[in-house]
DNA sequence: CAGTGGTCTAGACCACACG
DNA sequence: GTGTGGTCTAGACCACTGA
């Protein structure tokens, strides 16, 4: 048996599988099903190895979504949130603007006593308790952002989060009026997802996400809140505007 | 033959591995190099598979380097790059400023001629020819970015580009004094390697990366250059302020 | 329970670097 | 030529879903 063909025509099997699944995917319509792994491997004459790896971009992409024990779908094209990345928002605010459905998914709130480097970065003491309040953030019935927010001592209880948190941190304070938000230092990144994470984003480990690693301030200059925040590609658009000579 | 252990703890077998990997990089001097892909496998008790599976994460930050033909060596610490991200400046610009050396690597100038999307995008004419610019820039003799631009005509002439080309666009332009630019309009992604960019930085198909999109304004509200720009992670650190209400 | 995607294995061959 | 990483295969078992 022939395991790997010459690579003559300098495109992998892999790319060659990529055009061929692109038209397939374009030809099925929103919400069907494709056929399962193992037929669509056999009949495009694949391993299922090769034909997974080749999926995965389909899937960062957003234009598909697979899922254990049931199958894997054609998503409808969706809209795009476009953010201003110099103006600090809510997801759930932007999605709200442009008309699209926002839901809160997963949600854990925790107490949890920081360890040296937390301490430094939220600039409390070793051991003092933050809170930490992770959550899957929906739009329009699709995990689009998973955001992990750690609370200095004091900015919110547990009751604040108790009822009526829609998911966004942000809004709460602002709607709290105190303490008064300035502005945050975020750090752009790509990062692979983790395991925890592509779980509950219901994507693969591995898959491509856009991070964004914020520390909040408020408005004497007081650190409050370290922001973690994962966003599927496809899902945000996100836009900075860069000056010459600053 | 037992072909996959339960999972019982929740920690997949590539989880685990990823820590032993972790450890056996951490204690292996930088530039020195490690076993073989097969003798490792087999020692960790994995497949080759699995193994490169966990390894892919450990290159995408920076800590290793495969090479094809070569081995796999364990890189030094590498010194981040800061940039605010709302300044517009040439990656070279930022990395000799805290004195690292700075070199181009592969180089490909091109005149193509604009389709409809390209055409639309740089507000030009279809098939009106465009300049393309591609190169790979390297940061302390690893690969740190892979650029494109595509320009419109007019705003540089190959002989511009034949000597003293440094690998900045920017710089370039700016070093000639016209036009005079203004800012550019940027769109932050985070994006899998295509296997001809990972190819030529040294990576593997599918790494993280994170990509500029960004089209380049002169002082009189013209679009000169549609530039995309490809980072690996971990080697830059793109900053921004965001503000409340702005 | 049957059927799906998720993970992992063992082994083959290809492409590349270096002596 | 020898040895490295790069790609791909065939097939096994695990984990999950929904009937």
């Amino acid at each position: 048996m022939n395991h790997q063909q010459p690579n003559f025509d300098n495109l992998s099997l892999f790319q060659k599988l990529q055009q061929e699944l692109a038209r397939i995917i374009e030809e099925t319509p929103a919400g069907e099903r494709l056929q399962s792994e193992p037929e669509l491997a056999s009949s495009l004459g694949v391993s299922r190895a090769t034909l997974r790896e080749a999926m995965r971009s389909f899937e960062g992409q957003g234009l598909i979504r697979r899922r254990q024990g049931v199958g894997t779908f054609v998503l409808d094209h969706q809209q795009n949130i476009e953010t201003g990345l110099e103006v600090l928002e809510s997801i759930e605010t932007q999605a709200r603007r442009i008309g699209l459905d926002v839901k809160m998914g997963y949600l854990d709130i925790n107490k949890i006593k920081s360890d040296v480097e937390l301490a430094k970065k939220l600039g409390i003491n070793e051991n003092e308790e933050a809170i930490r309040i992770s959550r899957v953030i929906w739009v329009a019935e699709r995990p689009a952002a998973f955001l992990v927010d750690t609370l200095i001592p004091g900015i919110l209880e547990e009751k604040d989060l108790s009822d009526g948190f829609t998911g966004s941190v942000l809004d709460l304070i602002i709607k709290r009026g105190k303490p008064e938000l300035s502005h945050s230092k975020t750090e752009v990144i790509a990062s692979p997802a983790p395991s925890d994470i592509a779980k509950k984003m219901q994507i693969q480990r591995g898959d491509v996400l856009l991070k964004l690693d914020a520390l909040l301030f408020d408005k004497t200059g007081r650190m409050i809140d370290y922001s973690q925040s994962y966003f599927i590609p496809g899902f945000m658009k996100f836009e900075v505007i860069r000056s010459i000579g600053k």
